[in-house]
DNA sequence: TCTGGGGTCCTAGGACCC
DNA sequence: TCTGGGGTCCTAGGACCC
């Protein structure tokens, strides 16, 4: 079995030029939420020296200078366009393993390395022709080999057309050797600066020492990257759905925040999502976090803190949640601070008793459930937030992010350079 | 003026038990 | 004075990923 790496070039910013055109060849990035820094770049910004993660507001004249088109990120196009590509991806095989918005994994069943390639090369072309998005696919007998040819593949488009082999074993003996260990999948920072200290410097090394060694200090990840290297699988492809064990739902403010009200208005919102999230994977919560914080850049008083509720039994009723939420808010709020941030967290995710029948007990009234129902087919029929809770508010900073998220920058973009 | 958001896995250490 | 040994469960925090 070959294993295929399919990663989308530049993912988001692909998707903002498969709807226009006319930023073919041009360099374009994509902003976090809040417009707040880069987090997708094509080849021309990276050629600028736009590095990932930078704040926008350093990067400034540089975008002035070259001309470079910036958009504010729309999570729903590039999820959309996602599921097209990984649509077209499933035509190629039965073993799909989507990884994130713009990587799967797929288990070819193929002969040998050469059919391998042709058929890597016909998703360049398909994936192409039906979504407009460029893809590069890199193969190996293992799921890190795959990414490491991913990489290669990436790195040299030309040379490569967007495929690269690993599968012989004198060509990985020879590209390990020229890679470097800090590209590894699985091995970060931290990892990095360990391995360099112990002279171990490119993927070949790594896959050359001894085992127990690296276990010792890269813990139990490290091991398997070792046998990954070297051809042995032991990442094994995922592929049913496992629903989430967390959810998660936080943003920054687009300004800062000091009343108690203001939060809860932001908490109920968080809520609201996370908990619509919730009930799509049919789980239950069986616990509650919620946090706040000031802006860590900021030369102010700083605070931190969160507070967490166990929820017995699990619930996915929003309003009880919401309850939850404010009574851990009231605990946790300080008077005083610039907000910045703010989330909850829902844990301890389990699938929910499939009836009211249930042995088990359930914690959520059949009103409630028939609640939730309606509030989500309604809000599905007719868009999000058609109807929601008087809690949530109608906040303008509820109201400025929402917006920055969903509208193109271009406009105020330039309002702002002209303003300067 | 202006610095994202959402996840998973692993380990160490404490609490508790016999 | 001397103060076991082994097991499980839980949680916080580290590291990493996209």
């Amino acid at each position: 079995m070959i294993i295929a790496l399919v990663d989308c070039n530049s993912f988001y910013c692909s998707c903002e030029r498969a709807f226009n055109p006319g930023l073919q060849s041009l360099p374009v990035v994509v902003l976090s939420n809040n417009d707040g820094c880069v987090i997708a770049r094509t080849d021309e910004a990276k050629a600028l020296g736009i590095a990932m993660g930078v704040p926008v507001f350093k990067i400034k004249d540089l975008i002035k200078k070259h001309n470079v088109k910036v958009f504010s990120s729309n999570f729903a196009l590039y999820g959309d366009l996602s599921a097209r590509v990984m649509q077209t991806l499933s035509e190629f095989t039965p073993e799909l393993e989507v990884y994130s918005i713009d990587e799967a994994f797929l288990a070819l069943n193929v002969k040998n390395e050469q059919q391998a390639i042709e058929l890597s090369q016909e998703m360049v072309r398909r994936v192409y022709q039906y979504t407009g998005i460029p893809i590069c696919v890199g193969l190996g007998p293992t799921k890190v080999l795959a990414k490491v040819a991913n990489r290669i593949a990436k790195k040299h488009k030309k040379q490569t057309k967007g495929v690269f082999s690993l599968v012989h074993p004198e060509t990985r003996r020879l590209q390990l050797s020229r890679f470097p260990v800090e590209d590894i999948w699985g091995v970060g920072r931290k990892s990095a600066a360990k391995l360099q200290s112990h002279n171990i410097k490119t993927a070949w090394q790594l896959s050359q020492s001894n085992e127990k060694f690296i276990q010792k200090l890269l813990s139990i990840q490290g091991r398997r990257i070792v046998k990954e290297l070297n051809a042995q699988a032991c990442l094994s492809m995922d592929l049913i759905f496992e629903p989430q064990k967390n959810i998660l739902s936080s943003r920054s403010f687009g300004k800062p925040i000091q009343e108690l009200e203001d939060l809860k208005e932001a908490v109920a919102n968080h809520i609201t999502t996370a908990a619509e999230k919730l009930r799509r994977q049919g789980s239950v919560a069986g616990f509650l976090s919620v946090f706040i914080r000031t802006s860590p850049f900021k030369n102010a008083p700083q605070y931190f803190n969160s507070a967490t509720l166990s929820l017995e039994t699990g619930t996915c009723v929003t309003h009880k949640l919401i309850h939850k939420a404010f009574l851990l808010l009231e605990s946790i709020y300080k008077p005083g601070f610039d907000y910045k941030k703010c989330g909850i967290l829902l844990g301890d995710l389990r699938q929910k008793a499939p009836n009211q029948m249930s042995f088990f007990e359930q914690a959520d009234s059949p009103k409630d459930e028939k609640l939730m129902q309606t509030l989500d087919l309604i809000n599905k029929h007719y868009g999000k937030n058609t109807l929601k809770y008087a809690a949530c508010g109608n906040n303008p900073f509820w109201r400025m992010l929402s917006q920055m998220k969903t509208k193109g920058f271009t406009t105020r973009w330039s309002e702002l350079i002209e303003t300067k």
